[in-house]
DNA sequence: ACACCAGTTGACCAATTGGTCAAGAATTTT
DNA sequence: AAAATTCTTGACCAATTGGTCAACTGGTGT
């Protein structure tokens, strides 16, 4: 991080490589963490998963925990900064549809890491509960102030905002974490990009219109 | 069940005896199980919590596999039964209603089975594959039939029917899966029994309205 | 009293697991 | 080119795991 720079100029070299093989590390644990969860995951198969020898992989992460923290704190960072769009547009129809498309689109490239904060946070969160009680406990009652305010303002039905933005997260989720069950249920095959963006219409179309936006506004 | 009946009266004898052993171990298996996930769980945990020793705990139940299957079968056996209160209403406000608070009332009373069911459907359904292919396939095309009749009917609006299914699903189960974050959230506390009301009104409200549906029916 | 059988259990085992380590291969720095 | 540092890896280890087994217990029918 702040070593000798002797040359001032590039380098393609050392610092890159490390990262690219952690990287590769993490994607591989994050896929059997999801598909094994954190109990049923060996070193020895996320090492094979990631094309290297498992005491190499010790060398990168010491402890499984080590290396099962990392997975989860990289999926909260990609939760939150979903959870921003929140922010960046100023009325509920756009906010909430914008949230929903963006949790959609996680559900759908990352399912792995959804999985695996699914199973976290099922478990009783034993690595993140930090996270959960300050950083995720503050935004959330940020935004159920927000929504409070657009209520107040009368530029949505008046609903309970903790458990409007529960039904948020668990739909959105769920086409993650049970993306088997609702392969399964769709012919065994994964859902189309057509049938995605249905998906997405869908859950949009019943929230909105669930809290009193006309959804001809977007 | 059909073993000779020496007696024709009572006898609060063996079978009895038995059936109350299994029903102690599966409700600590249960636990176990939703705690730890299926790897993570061991049968000397499990038989802790169940308050008899390992080798015992195997000759109820011959191995992991076995202990697991039933439990998930149980579950899915109460899911099932839940889902019949679709069937008893005539219209959509009250079927849809009481299924929202059947399946409430489920992440509420079985919380550890909510958790092993979506564990299992996350990890791929290795032991259930064929409840969802056939029963839960069955049972899901037929109520998506009966949401398009009424919508058909013009008693609700024009949604995706399995859509829908899959955010009635998603949100009810939410409340059981992520209790602990719901509980976090709720500054630590479980969710009172009015809460828990709350909860069930909030979601009612939403997807009902979500669907055109006027709630001052009920 | 006897045999019979379901149930109980401590001791044990082979396999797997997370993790270590020392010796060597690469790469960078001097 | 040599020294120093970083990486790589096969072999190994202690602990844990699911599962077995033979001996034992206790009730039931005869």
């Amino acid at each position: 991080m702040n070593l000798p720079a002797k040359h001032p100029s590039p380098r393609p070299g050392q610092k890159e490589r490390r990262l690219a093989r952690e990287k590769r590390i993490l994607e591989a644990a994050e896929k059997v963490f999801a598909e094994a969860g954190f109990g049923g995951a060996t070193m020895q198969l996320i090492a094979d998963m990631a094309g290297l020898p498992k005491a190499n992989l010790h060398y990168y992460f010491p402890t499984k925990e080590a290396l099962y923290r990392q997975v989860v704190e990289n999926i909260f960072q990609i939760w939150l900064r979903a959870a921003d769009v929140f922010d960046s547009a100023d009325g509920p129809a756009e906010a909430i549809a914008a949230y929903i498309d963006a949790k959609m689109e996680i559900s759908r490239r990352h399912p792995a890491g959804s999985k695996v904060w699914a199973s976290e946070v099922m478990h009783g969160a034993p690595v993140i509960q930090d996270y959960l009680e300050h950083t995720l406990t503050e935004w959330t009652e940020g935004r159920a102030r927000v929504i409070e305010r657009w209520i107040a303002e009368g530029r949505m039905n008046r609903v309970n905002p903790h458990h409007l933005l529960y039904m948020l997260w668990a739909t959105t989720q769920h086409y993650a974490d049970f993306n088997h069950q609702i392969e399964t249920l769709n012919g065994g095959k994964p859902l189309s990009d057509e049938q995605w963006e249905e998906a997405k219409a869908s859950v949009k179309q019943i929230i909105l219109a669930g809290i009193g936006i006309d959804a001809s506004d977007l």
